[in-house]
DNA sequence: CGAAAGAGCCC
DNA sequence: GTACGGGCTCTTTCGT
């Protein structure tokens, strides 16, 4: 079946066929959307394209696929093709081989001007006057788009390619291309990495099962003597507030009923310093039902690990969703296995730090980055303390961390101590001191800050957040983000590599790539200098 | 049943 | 009297 909206009138099919060869075939740049059967990626059940804003046409997608003009198009590299979320999309048509060189995102060019990304929103403020819909309008819940009237889905999409496309010409050159060039580049590695998956080493994934439920069991029958779920923090909070131990409270005023409480955390970080068993047996218990719960169990009925990967954080990291791989603790990384022998590896050391250095211009910790020295032994040096805490103090400058946090992450025993600790910090590296503050001055009142290539991160209002709380992001945005836009230049320039995953400052190939990369002289992909350590690994080690 | 809260895992 | 940035997922709890 075909759709079309716009307003011309056809009196046979082959009529619309004509007038569609005549407004799609030899075009430049069209818009694009799939349907699919519901808010999950599946199979597509139709594509809507658009030449214009004014008109649009729809195919649905049926076994013979007799329609060859939509697929012409698509895979079509001189084609600029347009997307409202071309990662949900092209993962969609990926059977198909749609072209993804040519491509570009309406969505990632709204989140580029910080504005709102949604479809519906971004044409309501650019497009007044211009219809489209939000499919929850027209289904809910377990629903699927195939229950609608095919019609209303073909209405729907063409409206949808019409506002794309339209929205593309009203945004696209504000941005800048080079930088948007980048995000379109991530797109379709995001998808590889997505499909590709990595190995499960199943037999050792059984193995780590059968410790940590021992562990499980064990802390788990403790607490059941003492008649409480320490699953509970509500109940462990109670039982061991009995016990005389001692735990912080909070008062809160519940949401739901709008009353004062009085809440005990029980934090691991709070419970370490118990000497009661009980307390002991609690944080047992739960290391090992995290690592059973999260880590191990879910992937029982899969044979490979897959997850989606996105591009939306606030700071323009990437992420890893559906069974996140970016934060699978060491302890059960060994059940993660290259297809190819070998996993390489190789992260950018401590480049958060380095933007830091750079972007501040601080010479000292230039200089100590120029000349291979050791960032965190040299603030040790300097204050007269252990690497260990330096690092922390580091960690807490670019964090914003206050002197009391300080304290209680590097286990310092007082509070001037700490502030002692911040304020050599400060005087070490004065021009980053420097830059912090004014860093913080300025937005606050500008309301965002931007990063090392440019990129606009919004701050949030005095309205949303505490000023210190302001204060704090605009410092972290900038490094953390510039450090994100970092790692997807070398996650481009690496795209001829099997990755397989990213976490963060670290990327993980499949098979023997250390030559790979060592050619692709990463370390000068920014402009100050990022030493890259590769390693070579038969399983994912830590 | 779903949202919120609390906890804990990563960089 | 004062919460360290960015994420994701799990379990419990509680109101509907």
């Amino acid at each position: 079946m075909i759709g079309y909206l716009g307003d011309k009138q056809f009196s046979s099919r082959d009529e619309l066929v004509r007038y569609m060869r005549e407004q799609l075939l030899g075009k430049r740049k069209v818009a694009v959307d799939a349907e699919t059967h519901n808010l999950q990626y599946t199979q597509p059940v139709g594509i809507g394209i658009a030449a214009s804003g004014e008109e649009a046409f729809y195919f649905t997608i049926e076994p013979e696929l007799e329609d060859e003009i939509p697929w012409k198009v698509l895979i079509d590299p001189g084609v600029l093709k347009v997307f409202h979320n071309a990662l949900f999309d092209l993962n969609t048509l990926i059977d198909f081989h749609i072209d993804d060189t040519n491509i570009v995102d309406t969505s990632t060019i709204c989140r580029l001007l910080c504005q709102p990304a949604k479809l519906t929103e971004a044409v309501g403020r650019f497009l007044p006057g211009m219809e489209v819909h939000d499919m929850s309008e027209y289904i809910s819940g377990s629903q699927t788009t195939m229950e609608l009237p095919l019609e209303v889905l073909s209405r729907k999409c063409c409206q949808d390619v019409m506002a794309t496309y339209a929205l593309h010409e009203v945004l696209g050159e504000l941005v800048d291309q080079q930088y948007l060039a980048v995000e379109m580049d991530i797109i379709p590695i995001l998808i590889g990495m997505s499909r590709r998956g990595i190995g499960i080493d199943h037999e050792e994934r059984v193995r780590l099962e059968g410790k940590y439920e021992t562990d499980k069991v064990y802390y788990g029958g403790l607490c059941k003597e003492y008649g409480f779920n320490p699953g509970s923090s509500q109940q462990v909070g109670y039982i061991l507030a009995k016990r005389n131990n001692l735990l912080p409270m909070r008062r809160v005023i519940n949401k739901r009923t709008g009353k004062r409480e009085v809440k005990i955390s029980t934090r691991a970080e709070n419970m370490v310093v118990l000497e009661d068993p009980l307390a002991q047996a609690v944080l047992g218990y739960r290391k090992a039902s995290k690592i059973l719960s999260t880590y191990l169990r879910p992937m029982e009925i899969h044979d490979r690990a897959y997850c989606r990967w996105h591009t939306e954080a606030r700071t323009g990291r990437i992420t890893s969703t559906r069974r996140n791989l970016q934060n699978i603790p060491p302890e059960v990384r060994s059940m993660y296995i290259p297809d190819n022998e070998h996993f390489t590896d190789w992260d950018a050391t401590q480049i958060e730090l380095r933007c830091l250095a750079y972007i501040s211009g601080d010479e000292e910790m230039q200089e100590v980055f120029d000349s291979g020295g050791d960032i965190h032994q040299d603030t040790a040096d300097f204050m007269g303390i252990e690497r260990r805490i330096a690092k922390n103090v580091g960690f807490a400058m670019i964090y914003g961390a206050t002197a009391k946090t300080i304290m209680e992450t590097a286990g310092i025993q007082s509070r001037g101590m700490a502030e002692q600790l911040r304020d050599m910090w400060f005087d070490r590296y004065k021009m980053a001191g420097l830059w912090i503050v004014t860093t913080q001055e300025e937005g606050l009142r500008n309301g965002m800050v931007r990063t090392l290539y440019g990129r606009t991160l919004k701050l949030p209002s005095l309205e949303e957040e505490r000023e210190d709380g302001i204060r704090r992001k605009a410092v972290n945005y900038i490094i953390q983000g510039s450090a994100a836009e970092i790692i997807k230049r070398v996650m481009v320039k690496c795209s001829q590599l099997p990755v397989v995953l990213q976490v963060h400052d670290e990327l993980i190939a499949d098979g023997d790539a250390a030559e790979g990369v060592r050619k692709l002289d990463l370390d000068h992909i920014a402009p100050f200098h990022i030493p890259f350590k590769i390693r070579l690994m038969e399983r994912w080690e830590v």
